[in-house]
DNA sequence: AGCGCTTACGAAAGCGCTTTCGTAGCCTAA
DNA sequence: TTAGGCTACGAAAGCGCTTTCGTAAGCGCT
């Protein structure tokens, strides 16, 4: 830690301005009290000396925290590094500090996560990241919230609902729904699905469009599998190893992520099986190496970057008094793994 | 930003063990003047109450800043993304808080968020990414550095050097000499180097390291083209692009990251180019993408989530007289996308 | 018993800021 | 002219911690 005196402290700057400390501070802080002249004056020799005000001083005195504390299931999967980066870049204009956390797609964790970034006084909280469909830790991370925003902090979820915030949100039974009737379009009868963990919220609405598609077209959800690993590339191959040998009939999987997806394609090449002719493959996210695969991916695109930018954007405007939902838009990109179903 | 008063401050806990601020400071801080019972007694009850210390209040007191501020090119590449994941844990061990700011392969922005991360009174620094060839801003960065840790602040950087603190390295030169070796092994006299950005360290040593197994046949880089793109997949496939119009002899390519080698594997499927029957491609890094690939890439495995890890680490250990130098191990991980040279 | 020394603790002084409160100085109106 | 109300600013009180300094109590020694 800098040793202190050190740096140039905001009573520095007063002096040179010829002012108070306390007009100085005002100044800086564009509060009123302050004739636009001397104003002024603080701010050009604030800036001429290179002035950063001390964040911890000030957020001590009970200024607006300038961190924000980003939760995310893993910063290495590509999905919430795409989110990361988005927050990162409105954060770096707006000239906040981006604090990332790890829940690793644990609710617990999470929730301890959360605790901890209050405790540390982050200004805003950023949750990326499935919810979790169990009542208790979602009772107590939204009052854990709801406490928090009761002193000023404010909050965003990403991709998740039901915790009474502002959230930014895909709308992820429609996109597999668009995913699901694709394939049904294509021909396929037999689709498999390869889940990640049971109780994640992403996943029961992603099936549930999966559903609404098969309903469709007089199909039902009963008649395919689902197979529910872990919403990872490991996971993806674990999942097409079960789905291959229990259920041999099938010429589609629908994975619920694009690094599952990337998991079955890989235990796909390593039987032999060719994709898309005897078997198509689609994922959902379209994380960017989604394209770069071989074959590429069809997909469902959501704008993750973006997500990460509206959702630090939404946080920092004022409250509303109901949380809002940003809609996030999505699309069927269809690339070269999947096809018409193999005829028998 | 919480209102004041309403957290548990470390008054309420000396409160409750019936000593004052200073001993439960001391207590908790693990300094030494208070008894044994009476620190145990501290500690018990502040674990009871569940308090956590006021970052701001103790940073500006003049303790340890406990954040970490970690500069990555861009953190949505999966090189970086892996590193900050293993930053990340050894953070939440120890009870540090990261924060996570883009350089974009930008050396004056990387000047920049230094710059700022050190106005915002973090207290450890980490550094990612290659160093850049360019004599004014790596003294800049350097003085800024040895300014801030004459200040009492931790630095570490990963992955470059010259830089006079403490660095995790990995060996790049010897690294691409046994990739160069393994394809003049397979018989490839007609090699391409797909490269980054012309000015980064990083790259400079990889292309060494190619020149030294060139050597060893007898053979000079000065036969061999080498392409300045930029390190991503786009990148890759313009380096490629440009290779097989202006190179057709060329039978491999080495990409100096894995992210290029995808975009080389991506543009040369584009081409109906069979890899490895017509082209050997080698990445490096061995991102964890780099297996499930099609076809799966031979690269240079380097422990990037134990860099991170490593680097902190590092950082966290009292500083020794001199920059210290920890080596990391790298592997040549053959896989599907290297093959014989093709004979005429 | 009296001295100095150590140990264990409390009182209080900041750290650099924001904000409240007080007060000159000015303007307006009677 | 004087009372009343602004406006523009400064003094000073914290925010919650760490650390220095002071001191009472306990120890061994002469």
């Amino acid at each position: 830690m800098p040793k202190p005196g050190t740096r140039l402290r905001l009573i520095d700057v007063a002096e040179r301005a010829g002012v108070s400390l306390a007009t100085a501070s005002r100044s800086l802080a564009g509060r009123e009290g302050v004739s636009e002249e001397v104003a002024d004056r603080v701010r050009q020799v604030a800036r001429e000396l290179g002035y950063v005000a001390n964040p911890y001083a000030r957020t001590l005195a009970g200024g607006a925290s300038s961190t924000v504390g980003l939760v995310v299931h893993q910063i290495d999967d590509p999905y919430f590094a795409e989110i990361a980066s988005g927050v990162i870049e409105i954060a770096a204009e707006e000239g906040l500090l981006v604090q990332i956390c790890h829940s690793g797609r644990d609710p617990d964790a999470e929730l301890r996560q959360l605790r901890h970034l209050i405790a540390q006084r982050v200004g805003i909280i950023l949750i990326a990241g499935s919810g979790y469909n169990d009542p208790r830790v979602e009772a107590e991370a939204r009052a854990e919230l709801s406490e928090f925003q009761s002193q000023g902090g404010r909050v965003a979820v990403i991709g998740r609902h039901a915790l009474g915030v502002d959230a930014v949100l895909p709308d992820n039974e429609a996109g597999s729904r668009a995913l699901a009737g694709h394939l049904l379009d294509l021909g396929h009868r037999h689709i498999a699905i390869a889940a990640g963990k049971e109780g994640l919220t992403t996943i029961t609405d992603r099936i549930a469009g999966v559903s609404s598609a098969l309903h469709q077209c007089g199909l039902s959800l009963d008649n395919i599998p689902i197979v529910h690993s872990d919403f990872t590339r490991g996971g993806g191959r674990m999942a097409a190893e079960q789905i291959l040998s229990d259920h041999p009939e099938t010429t589609a999987i629908i994975a619920l992520n694009d690094a599952m997806a990337m998991g079955v394609l890989s235990t796909l090449r390593a039987h032999h099986i060719p994709v898309p002719e005897q078997m198509s493959v689609v994922g959902f996210d379209d994380v960017s190496v989604a394209a770069d695969l071989a074959p590429s991916l069809t997909t469902i695109r959501l704008p993750m970057t973006d997500m990460g930018r509206m959702a630090l954007s939404l946080a920092l405007k004022p409250r509303s008094a109901r949380p809002r939902r940003r809609p996030t838009g999505h699309l069927l990109v269809v690339r070269d793994s999947t096809g018409p179903a193999p005829s028998r």
